[in-house]
DNA sequence: AGTCTAAGTAATCGTTCGATAACAACCGCC
DNA sequence: GGCGGTTGTTATCGAACGATTACTTAGACT
C-alpha cells in the first residue's frame, strides 16, 4: 500500500482511538492495533505521538469546517442556515472520535504544542462562523455553547446509559429537544 | 498534622494537578510534589491513582452543588435567579482546577470507573437543576451548554492569549459578553 | 537477473510510573 | 519511660510506553 493511503488509515484509526482514551491516555500500539500495522511503523510514519495527535487534530478540524462550507453552499435548501449549520456538526458524528479527539485537545491548553493548535483551531472555527456564516455575537455564543454541551454528552458516552435511567433519558430529550433521535441513531452506529 | 487535614490539602493540589493535565496525564508524583509530600504517601492515603481522582471528582462536585445552594438561598438579592446560578458557576473558578477537573472527567466516559462517576455527577447536577432551581427543560439547555462553553474556554487557557490577538479578543467578548471581567480577573488569579 | 527504493516488521532499549516494602520520627498514654 | 499507633519517608520493583535499530519483503527499472 502507498504510504499516503496507509497515513489516512491510520488517521481514521488514531481519531477513533484518542477520542475514546485521551492524547495521554492513547498509546501508539492502541493505534497501531487499531490501524492494522506494527507500533514502530506508526512511529516511523508520524514521527512522534504527539505529531500524530496534531495531524490528528488537523485533519478533524478540516473536515468539520467541510461539513460547514457544505452546509452553508447548500442554499437551494429552506432549512435555515443556523439549522443547517447544526446538523453539518452532528453529522460529524459520523465519523468516531471526530469531536471528541477535538474535544480532548480543547481541555489540554496548558500543554505547549497541543494548546497552542487547539486554540488556533478554535479561532479558526471562530473566524467560519463569523466571517463565512455571517453568524452575529449572540449566534456564535449559542453555536458555540451547544456544540461544547454536544462534545461532552458524547465524551460523557451518555447515550448508552439512555435506557434504564429514566433521569438520563429527560436530560437527553430536555438537552437535545430535536436532534436526539439523529443522536441516538449516530451513537448506535458508533458503539457497533 | 492529622492524616484528614492532610487529605484536603492533597485534594486540593491534586484538583489543580488534574485540571492542568487530566487524569491520564498527571501523576501520583505531581500531585504529591503539589502537596509537598512524599509520592508513595499520596498513594497509601487515598488507595489508588484512580480512587484519587474519583475523590478529586466527587469533592468538586460537592462544592459546586454547595455553591449552587448558596445562590439558591440568597433569596433577598433581587438579582434573577438564572444570573445567580451563573455567578455561582463561574465563582467556581477562584478554585483552580475544580471545573477543569470534572471537564476532563466528563470526556472519559469510556473509562469503566470513572466514567460512571462521571455520568453521575453530571446527573446530581442535572437533578438539582430541576428540582432544587426548578429550571425548566430550556433553562437547564441554556445553563449547560454554557457552562460547557466556559469549561471548554478554561480549558483551552484562551485567556491568557486574550492580550496580542485582536480576534481572540474579540471572540471572548463574543462568548461571554457580560462576565469577561469576571473570568479574566479569576484567570490572572489563577496564573499567579 | 540484478539492484535500488519504499513499505513494513521483530526485537529491544531507556525512561517513567504506580505501587509496595521497609524503615523512621513523633505523640499520647499507662 | 518504654510502647503502640499514626504520620511520614527512602528505596525499589515490575510493567508499560515511546522510540530506535536492524532486518525483511515486494516491486520498479535497466
Amino acid at each position: 500500500m502507498r504510504s499516503d493511503e496507509r497515513r489516512e488509515l491510520i488517521l481514521q484509526a488514531a481519531t477513533d482511538v484518542f477520542g475514546k482514551s485521551g492524547y495521554v491516555g492513547t498509546t501508539t500500539a492502541d493505534v497501531a492495533k487499531a490501524a492494522g500495522v506494527s507500533q514502530p511503523y506508526v512511529v516511523r510514519l508520524f514521527g512522534t505521538k504527539e505529531q500524530l495527535f496534531l495531524d490528528v487534530i488537523n485533519r478533524a478540524l478540516a473536515l468539520l469546517l467541510a461539513g460547514f462550507r457544505s452546509a452553508l453552499d447548500d442554499t437551494d435548501s429552506d432549512v435555515p442556515l443556523e439549522r443547517r449549520m447544526g446538523l453539518a456538526y452532528v453529522n460529524q458524528l459520523n465519523q468516531h472520535g471526530l469531536l471528541l479527539s477535538l474535544m480532548h485537545a480543547f481541555v489540554l491548553g496548558r500543554e505547549p504544542v497541543i494548546g497552542a493548535a487547539a486554540r488556533h483551531g478554535f479561532m479558526a472555527v471562530y473566524r467560519f462562523l463569523r466571517d463565512e456564516a455571517g453568524f452575529d455575537a449572540d449566534q456564535v455564543q449559542q453555536f458555540l455553547a451547544f456544540g461544547m454541551l454536544i462534545n461532552t454528552m458524547i465524551g460523557l458516552d451518555m447515550a448508552d446509559e439512555f435506557e434504564g435511567d429514566p433521569d438520563v433519558r429527560e436530560m437527553m430529550q430536555c438537552v437535545f429537544p430535536e436532534k436526539l433521535d439523529m443522536v441516538r441513531k449516530l451513537s448506535a452506529e458508533q458503539s457497533a
